[in-house]
DNA sequence: GCGATCAGCT
DNA sequence: CACAGCTGATCGC
């Protein structure tokens, strides 16, 4: 087969049939409203929220893939022109709500794709999500494992998300006088919002849409738009940083939490006033703390980044050490990383190729995938989008925008309010050799 | 005017 | 460069 039978969160021209782990824009880029290339499989949840993100796709596309349920897919093989069935089955990925990681049987082999994912040895959601990757597999071997591999290194460790959602509960138990404000995205920390909620018996506001994706989730009660009825807001993590937490405390004092599993990425340069990257770099805001107020050192527990910020590590992605856990679970010939936009990029195979069923070698520390199809029994080419960052232009223009925030502490523009910008991750299935 | 894409920024 | 995603500019239609 030469190529695209399957493409994952992936949407250009040439597969057949088309997967979506997530609704994050990075892996929806090249979807749209218009999309026509061919059945959009999804789980049950992001199909219900799916709409909303692209108002006028055409649902007669759409495929709900049932959880923990093997589902066949007939479709054409490109080498023999015959016809040829794919299974494949969803599991809950534990990323974000609807996040699902796809499990894939056909003449290609068996592969494995984890979109996003956090494998939390603890949870009872994970045990779950652990006997049926068990039983699913029991007869089989993953050819290709392709990983989410954002914290694919030992500097990445940080505690279950139960555990940083109590920290964040006892900084807001810190600040009883304090308003509240936590960065978030368009989709995920639900839970730790929802425990908040349980915790304090109060209401978490968030801006009008994310009311609506609440609603579609199924919390009605919890959440509200209206500021009078609350002291915790949940914003939108583009509109969170040093400049609007010091907007806000000249109104009334305020702290911001940002529940985030990157801070502890070390960040090489110093640029300027904002949390550039959000959040990153503990170094750099370290030369910014009095004597009296530095943070501890320790890995995975609360940093303090500034006078006003608390950095949690409430990650929706695995830490190293459940990368691990979960590879020795399912002893894959092969891995690959789907997420290469980074710098820090990590082939999977330098830290875990030893405990693959083939025993891969180490290979380097670093690698770029190519962007071309590869070697002839490889299967596919997944990279999450924006390898762009080759030119780096160190341009320093600073032309700061005037923070134009509302008392909310986010920025607010009507103009692009249907706005939906999407960017992408992806799979793209290129072989299948036959 | 609209959607798609990109640069710039958080 | 960045967990993800907004905003504004530009281009083709």
């Amino acid at each position: 087969m030469e190529i695209g039978l399957i493409s994952v969160d992936r949407w250009t021209q040439g597969s057949q049939v088309y997967f979506l782990t997530h609704l994050h824009s990075d892996h929806t880029q090249g979807l749209s409203s218009t999309w026509a290339r061919g059945p959009l499989f999804c789980s049950r949840l992001t199909a219900k929220l799916l709409p909303f993100k692209f108002p006028d796709l055409n649902l007669s596309l759409l495929r709900v893939l049932e959880i923990d349920s093997w589902q066949y897919v007939s479709l054409i093989s490109p080498s023999s022109g015959d016809k040829t069935i794919v299974e494949v089955m969803a599991i809950d990925a534990h990323h974000c709500p609807g996040a699902i990681m796809l499990l894939f049987r056909g003449e290609f082999g068996c592969l494995l794709y984890t979109g996003d994912f956090r494998w939390e040895t603890s949870s009872e959601r994970a045990k779950a999500g652990r006997t049926t990757l068990i039983e699913a597999l029991k007869d089989d071997v993953v050819d290709i494992l392709y990983m989410d591999n954002t914290f694919c290194n030992p500097s990445f460790a940080f505690p279950s998300r139960q555990v940083a959602a109590q920290q964040v509960v006892d900084i807001i138990a810190s600040h009883p006088n304090h308003d509240i404000i936590i960065g978030i995205d368009s989709l995920g920390k639900e839970e730790l919002l929802l425990h908040i909620s349980c915790v304090f018996n109060i209401k978490i506001w968030v801006w009008p849409e994310r009311l609506q994706t609440m609603h579609l989730l199924g919390f009605h009660d919890i959440f509200t738009t209206k500021t009078s009825l609350t002291r915790v807001r949940a914003v939108p993590r583009y509109s969170f940083s040093i400049d609007t937490l010091e907007g806000l405390n000249m109104i009334r004092p305020t702290i911001g939490i940002m529940p985030s599993g990157l801070p502890w990425v070390v960040r090489p340069h110093k640029r300027d006033d904002n949390l550039f990257g959000s959040l990153l770099t503990s170094r750099y805001n370290r030369s910014k703390w009095s004597d009296g107020d530095k943070p501890n050192d320790n890995l995975g527990s609360v940093e303090r980044f500034h006078k006003y910020i608390y950095s949690v590590p409430y990650s929706d992605h695995s830490c190293f050490m459940e990368i691990e856990e979960f590879i020795k679970l399912v002893q894959p010939t092969n891995i690959k990383g789907i997420v290469s936009s980074s710098s820090c990029y990590v082939d999977p195979l330098y830290y875990f190729g030893r405990l693959c069923a083939g025993n891969q070698p180490s290979l380097r520390l670093h690698y770029r995938p190519e962007r071309k199809v590869e070697g002839k029994r490889s299967v596919a080419v997944p990279t999450k989008s924006n390898i762009v960052s080759s030119n780096f232009t160190e341009t320093n223009r600073k032309r700061k925008r005037a923070a134009k925030l509302n008392f909310l502490g986010f920025h607010a523009s009507k103009v692009n309010a249907l706005r939906r910008v999407q960017r992408g991750a992806k799979i793209a299935q290129s072989e299948c050799s036959c």
